[in-house]
DNA sequence: CACCTTCGAGATAACGTTATCGCGAGGATA
DNA sequence: TATCCTCGCGATAACGTTATCTCGAAGGTG
């Protein structure tokens, strides 16, 4: 049984407006008309030339149309990862599709080249407008495309070495809210474990969480950690913090993978004697014994803002670069709630 | 502080070959065949075309090489959600990018018409194929791109209404081990709860599990509750499995938001006393108590050869259609042996 | 020295669409 | 009836690239 093709063995030629031109015995441009609902098109052409788009199954060639009027319809984001929860993406999605726009969305799969790769990539395309959740340190290279007016919005984080529009959650004040938190159930000796300093929210986070320790008077030594997530580095830094002379009762997390690092390598018995309290929603946060006390982005307005900035400078060039920070909420479930 | 952009107000142009030609002194031509790695070019004109490219900041318009050449180099996946936990997708990513191929990936969201919608606009964008999760019943639509040269290939589901490639799990082999598992383990009423057989696999799944019933002997009436995943509809199934005259001592969830519906519906207490063996893996089933045991698909071969598929009709559009059934395997974490 | 080959570069025509311009027919106005 | 719009359609030139063809110069050979 073969997949049903046209007749001559390589790739048939596809019907073009030239094609539905010459078959309903009308202009080549009548025919764009059609396509492109102008009103200005008596009622018999119209029928013929229906007539002979059915015919013919004729569909336009998107590409060409983009190339005549330069604009494209579509934006680019360039996330960590499509294809794992990423409520930004999401919402990136779906704001885009009300606002008419399709979205080409690709993962830089925390791989600087591969982040260069694919923002090139989409420049060459000539898309609208790229959203970006930039991971490496110098986008420098990116300085041309800006100034070809090329519209660039950061999220998450914002970009080294160019000036762009950026929406990020507010990082100081959600771990003083989870700090806050575990001081006031009673926890002196708190830990932080999160994300690398050389990522942007890692450095804000830790610091922030440092910031937290000095408000309070406690020392820092053997409670900061942050660094790269392997399962091998989380579990020295739980060792450091929770088996030295003055162990710690509670934790901070400072990422979605640091929760699941430490989660798994506590093992769900440890877990549930120990105070912690995660930044950033866990899939299944609420099935878990205890359940998972989190700091909670509001991912979906970040990627709608991420949109709608995207689509204030696709507008207007030159209107003065903004950066959004979005509240974050603490979601009390249990797991913060342990006693010291 | 304003975004730098070109002198004028509006969106400056970009700088084509032409401009490159003409600041380089050289045709048109040979600035093609620069950009193109074309060995025939002498080393000065090399180097003038390469000066002259890294002033104007030029970079080749994707759109116009490939409504000149007829190649995309860009496949599209139309899958139920990006930005969620979607093995299979990461590893279409992985696999085309290893290809050479960039992905364009898009949401159909359950939606029988959005899926349509994306479909035809990848088809308009002169793809050089597609890999469909497919949704909706009627794909006859499609006949048309399929005999103008569109390579199609089908995931995780057959597509109605025309003849294309396609890989998939197991079904029937999955629920068979779900079940043998389960009476292995002395249980003898097994209830199961999955998704809708308007959808081919909740269908075959649910054909699947009866039919084990029948092989073992047992009635059927009030255990096999396919249906729309929702919390009312599960919490029915749920009540008429667990607390009727004969009630169910264990459960098979038929995908993966039916597993995480139920156990949300049951609770952590209710659920750990309950036999629980899940078809499709889920997140953190690790973490949970009992941890889950699962019928796991081979979603990374699935999407692996999604693209294989594809990129042999790629190549060779007449073909036979061919369909991959991928093996399925049971996880035993816990769950699926708590005693009857 | 004539001739043939080869090699590298330039002119020009596509690819499939939309935008600009023009033109003829028909109705309204003076 | 002459003039002026307006309306609806057609011819043609772009958009930015690649492919085909041509052509001049250089170099090798009889």
């Amino acid at each position: 049984m073969s997949q049903a093709r046209g007749g001559n063995g390589g790739r048939p030629k596809r019907p073009t407006m030239v094609d539905v031109a010459r078959e309903a015995g009308v202009a080549l441009r009548t025919v764009s008309r059609v396509v492109n609902n102008d009103p200005t098109v008596g009622p018999e052409y119209l029928a013929k030339v229906e007539a002979a788009i059915a015919a013919l199954n004729y569909h336009p060639d998107e590409r060409a149309r983009q190339l005549r009027t330069g604009v494209a319809g579509t934006i680019g984001a360039a996330v960590r990862r499509i294809a794992e929860v990423n409520p930004e993406l999401a919402a990136i999605e779906r704001t885009a599709r009300a606002s008419g726009l399709t979205l080409l969305a690709a993962s830089t799969d925390f791989d600087e080249a591969r982040e260069r790769e694919i923002l090139i990539s989409m420049c060459r395309q000539r898309l609208d407008g790229i959203i970006v959740e930039p991971f490496g340190e110098n986008h420098g290279y990116l300085q041309p495309e800006l100034e070809a007016g090329m519209p660039l919005v950061a999220m998450d984080r914002p970009m080294s070495g160019i000036s762009v529009d950026c929406v990020m959650s507010d990082n100081a004040a959600g771990i003083g809210m989870a700090f806050h938190h575990l001081h006031q159930h009673g926890h002196r000796r708190i830990a932080y474990i999160g994300d690398s300093e050389r990522v942007y929210s890692g450095r804000d986070r830790a610091a922030a969480f440092r910031a937290a320790l000095g408000a309070h008077g406690e020392p820092v030594e053997g409670l900061v950690h942050p660094g790269d997530i392997s399962a091998e580095r989380v579990a020295a830094a739980l060792d450091t913090a929770l088996h030295g002379p003055d162990p710690a009762t509670a934790l901070v997390t400072g990422n979605m993978d640091s929760t699941l690092a430490v989660l798994r390598c506590l093992g769900p018995e440890a877990a549930s004697r120990l105070a912690i309290v995660g930044f950033d929603e866990v899939p299944l946060a609420d099935l878990l014994q205890p359940a998972l006390t989190v700091v909670a982005q509001e991912t979906s307005k970040i990627g709608q803002t991420a949109v709608e900035l995207l689509r204030a400078r696709m507008a207007d060039p030159a209107r003065p670069v903004q950066t959004v920070i979005v509240p974050v909420t603490l979601k009390v479930r249990g797991s913060g709630e342990v006693k010291a």
